[in-house]
RNA sequence: GCGGGUGUAGCUCAGUUGGUUAGAGCGCCGGCCUGUCACGCCGGAGGUCGCGGGUUCAAGUCCCGUCACUCGCGCCA
């Protein structure tokens, strides 16, 4: 019987009931344990690690012994059962190792510029060079392979909900989203551009009028704007969907079930105790509830804190900032800090400097320990109103409080951010839970400073609530849209929207926005135009695909989750992209580098 | 484009008020070790203190500028 070349198991398999046979396993050198007489070697692969072990007789003592951490060998000897003390509990393969009686070296290992084994940090830069040496780490493998194993089970869910899916194209033409495209200079029409989507917004609703119902791609995006730390450079992937003949609730009632469903599936991501996660259909928060209660519209709901607007007491107020605030038609709202008696005035100055520090004009706050309030505001607000206060926000005799004040923009913003500062500081957020929230009844336009004008405040393509009739009779700024985000910890996974399908509301809409009808046919003839061939009420969504498993994997940063990430100046380290044309390929394109 | 943080050995970091020859752990190289599993022990190599300028008798340390990385703002479904 001859042997496989390369192995017959993997160095994650073998156990106790495989002593005596005569194995071979193939991996990457992870660690040496050098004592002389005897040589160990973790030899790992994909599926785990087994430990070699030789001695000085064996033909293969001296390659092993010589060879360099990460070098890729072959190993070929018999499984030997560990007795007591030398069992490793720590290791699925601890009970057995594999006594070398032959080695070939398939691939020689120079010096590495970065440690496999281990957990060491490592400098952005050099990970990302090396990019392949990082993903033979635990804890990005693990991480790579959950991406798979939830786009696997999304696809799997979706498929189950009636979805198909459809490959759309790369090479384009720009779409309504409103980000930097990235351009492909064409060959053949000189001076003409493709562009990358920046989501197959058209396309998918072509596929409804097109009649295939229900839609979904795991759709990779692309947008030529800054990164974050939860935000790609240039590309990032989608789970995107439109389904046909829905209303909001049956978009929502086809979604939650499969991001609960895989959220679920994965909640014990790394062996960790599983998390809990949102059960049953997700509380729906409406925009305007969400930045008075939240002062965000991507409330983080593990917060217990919730924001109230206490405008109206300080009306007349002996502390005459907030009375001159309100009185000419700014907002105060307060944050609750309860349980803060014990904490130093140095707590609250600290916050209120950090609030200034973020370019707020400061946050005001009061003190309470024992009933007895301190501070500037409650000195000259009184007791009597400060109790006013307390009694509406529901707080007790050792409870602080913040407040943020100024226009209703600034105001929410503030308190937002103060929220989560002091959920933070206090340790209020909950831990080891998925809390989902759908974030509704977005307003359809708002009023554009800069430009003096009203202007769609989301997508343009999203229906008003009330339709033509709204358009054609309500104050523009109060008209809210069939748009909505679902949120998850405070992370904004993706928005959505019931579509305007009907060419007349779209014109109207636009007009309001300040743009004629013929812009309108230039612009998006493509879709306008199938409008007109009858189009099936529609509408869905696209939750981030990066974002959902840098969640469930509880990674600070999206390059954790991504194979092969860009920096945050969308560069590849490795690749050595963008990268220079050569003049030849400048030519055929019709090209010329200016600066 | 703007703001914060960081930058000392291959890596992680220490380095006091500005004061002698800049240190430790890991890694690397050499040696020892027959039961380790983050093996251990001994020895060694390795430094433009990001870069440039300034202040000073003296700068890793103070000042100015600049670059890189990173986090955020702007921007961004």
């Amino acid at each position: 019987m001859t042997m496989h070349a390369y192995r017959t198991h993997n160095c994650g398999a073998l156990r106790a009931a495989d002593a005596g046979q005569t194995v071979r396993l193939s991996g990457w050198v992870h660690r040496k344990r050098d004592h002389g007489g005897v040589l160990f070697i973790d030899l790992r692969d994909h599926f785990g690690l087994t430990q070699i072990v030789v001695g000085p007789a064996s033909p293969a003592f001296e390659t092993l012994d010589k060879a360099r951490l990460e070098s890729v060998v072959t190993v070929t000897g018999d499984v030997v059962a560990r007795e007591g003390g030398a069992v490793n509990a720590n290791l699925p393969t601890g009970d057995i190792e594999v006594r070398a009686a032959a080695v070939s070296v398939q691939s020689a290992a120079t010096e590495l510029p970065m440690p496999v084994a281990g957990d060491a940090e490592y400098p952005e830069e050099i990970r990302l060079k090396y990019r392949y040496l990082d993903l033979r780490r635990e804890r990005l493998h693990a991480n790579i392979m959950l991406r798979s194993g939830v786009i696997a089970s999304l696809r799997q869910r979706m498929i189950g909900q009636g979805f198909t899916e459809f490959q759309t194209p790369i090479l384009t033409a720009s779409s309504p989203e409103g980000a930097r495209d990235y351009l492909v200079p064409s060959r053949v029409h000189p001076g003409k551009f493709y562009a990358l989507p920046q989501a197959p917004q058209m396309f998918k609703q072509l596929l409804m009028v097109a009649g295939f119902d229900r839609y979904f791609q795991i759709a990779p995006c692309f947008r030529d704007e800054d990164a974050r730390a939860d935000r790609s450079p240039g590309e990032f992937y989608q789970l995107d969907f439109e389904m046909s003949f829905v209303t909001q609730d049956d978009v929502f009632a086809a979604i939650e079930p499969v991001l609960a469903g895989v959220f679920e599936e994965f909640a014990g991501f790394g062996g960790r105790k599983p998390w809990a996660v949102t059960k049953g259909a997700f509380p729906r928060i409406a925009y305007a509830d969400a930045m008075l209660k939240y002062g965000s519209d991507k409330p983080d709901l593990r917060n217990p804190l919730v924001i109230q607007d206490v405008s109206q007491h300080f009306h007349g107020s002996g502390f005459g900032l907030f009375a001159k605030l309100v009185e000419a038609g700014n907002v105060v709202r307060a944050i609750p800090s309860p349980g803060t008696a014990e904490k130093s005035r140095k707590f609250f100055d600290d916050m209120n400097e950090w609030a200034r520090s973020e370019g707020h004009a400061g946050l005001g706050y009061v003190t309470r320990k024992g009933g007895e309030f301190g501070g500037p505001v409650a000195k000259n607000h009184g007791e009597a109103g400060m109790l006013a206060i307390y009694e509406q926000l529901g707080l007790g005799p050792d409870d602080g409080c913040f407040f943020a004040a100024g226009k209703p923009g600034q105001a929410a913003k503030l308190a937002g951010q103060a929220r989560t500062r002091v959920g933070q500081e206090l340790g209020l957020i909950e831990s080891g839970v998925f809390k989902f929230c759908w974030i509704v009844d977005f307003p359809m336009f708002e009023y554009d400073e800069d430009a003096k004008k009203i202007d769609f405040s989301h997508n343009p393509f999203s229906m008003p609530q009330g339709e033509l009739a709204a358009l054609e009779t309500q104050d523009p700024l109060t008209i809210l849209a069939y748009q909505y985000d679902i949120v998850c910890n405070g992370v904004e996974l993706s928005s959505g929207a019931i579509r305007n399908h009907r060419p007349e509301i779209m014109y109207k809409a636009f007009e309001i926005a300040g743009y004629t009808q013929a812009q309108v046919d230039e612009n998006f003839s493509g879709m306008i135009n199938a409008f007109k061939f009858g189009a099936p009420p529609h509408g869905g969504s696209a939750p981030g695909v990066d974002r959902m498993v840098m969640l469930i994997a509880d990674e600070p940063n999206l390059r954790e989750v991504v194979v092969f990430p860009m920096n945050q100046k969308a560069e590849d380290l490795m690749m050595n992209a963008p990268a220079s044309a050569t003049p030849k390929q400048l030519r055929e394109l019709h090209l010329r580098i200016v600066d």
